[in-house]
DNA sequence: CACGATCATAGACAGAGTGTCCAGAAACGG
DNA sequence: CCGTTTCTGGACACTCTGTCTATGATCGTG
């Protein structure tokens, strides 16, 4: 495959994906087929299938497109340390998803099946379990309730956070001010449930 | 309509909405057809059409007959002055969830589209927030963070544990442990949220 | 500029599922 | 037993799907 080849691949597969995130924003999932989809990214629908198996391979494509990116970047800002503490990380994705918001949006609004949606909340409290677990140990403190739903709880809450903040009418709450919110919820409920105090020196 | 001829169709109909819900949990909302539906209901495909328009409308029915019968509970348990802080809403919602956890499941995981999730969130968002801005009223105090984020925060929280406590393996984790969980969370986190110290005297 | 390789395309195809209709069977109350 | 209501199977046209084939478009290279 040449260069220009593959660069002409790649801006067919870019305008499926396209077509389908905002497709399904508009009418969600279900009403959007393959036929309006092929329409709003000006391709055959035959070259429709040379790429996708399906209307689903095409969703999957989008979602793990997004969550691996998101990935790389916690992972740059993750040390592993203060990690999943400070906040940090929650602003990360919230820049993350303001330069994507419509790929977010389909996903966290659980579009399709909830598949995104639980790749997302399942990722994400993975790594927030073993941040909490991590802290716990560091500090040997004897957490006052369960890491598991605790994280799970984090990130609920999180995702909730922002699935309202990408659908706020404009003009959008700035980001900071919510992002701050967070922090501040994550700081003293979290650290107080795993029995350690930040304030305290 | 006679009495015993409504109690046919009420059966009829009860046997479709429980087949819609095995089945999507089984399979997933769009891999279930009509066709699905009505031989595990053990009825005929003709008679599915007389009751409900659409496999959505089967799915919309089942979702409002359980957030009506929440909503009745949730009222009798909020007295209005300590509403949405004790704790004592979330200890319901587990309970009616244990009632009838397939239900939940479904609309927990986003099946379908999103709408069901959505219904609830809205639903337990708007709930939290008015209690929240009462309490913080009542108390005079002056919010840490926006209550509207609060409430979101909140309710995704929960909504999070509820879905991971219903998704677990047996032997479940015990009902009041986790409820107790997110009780302390809420009673630290939120009560310091709202400016307003529990333990204050 | 012409060749070969690769991608895009239109149109046709069978198959599955949908939603509607009807005439008749079944269940029920009076 | 009669009248009413619900349930039923089968037939219908329709939409969408996924596959296939033959043809056209695009590009790098020799």
């Amino acid at each position: 495959m040449t260069v220009v080849e593959d660069r002409r691949s790649r801006r067919t597969r870019g305008a499926l994906r396209d077509a389908l995130v905002s497709l399904v924003l508009e009418r969600g999932y279900a009403a959007v087929t393959v036929e309006d989809i092929v329409a709003a990214a000006d391709v055959g629908r035959a070259t429709f299938y040379t790429h996708f198996k399906d209307k689903e391979a095409l969703y999957d494509h989008v979602v793990s497109s997004v969550l691996l990116d998101l990935k790389g970047r916690l992972a740059a800002v993750l040390a592993p340390e203060d990690a999943g503490f400070t906040g940090e990380p929650v602003a990360e994705v919230f820049r993350h998803a303001t330069e994507q918001p419509d790929a977010y949006r389909m996903i966290l609004r659980g579009e399709g099946d909830g598949r995104g949606l639980r790749a997302f909340e399942d990722a994400w409290s993975a790594t927030a379990h073993e941040t909490f677990t991590a802290r716990v140990k560091a500090h040997a403190v004897r957490p006052r309730v369960d890491l598991q739903v605790l994280a799970r709880a984090w990130v609920g809450e999180q995702m909730a956070v922002l699935l309202w903040w990408l659908d706020a009418p404009e003009p959008r709450p700035a980001t900071d001010q919510v992002v701050e919110t967070l922090v501040e919820l994550s700081r003293r409920g979290r650290f107080w449930a795993t029995g350690f105090d930040p304030d305290a020196r």
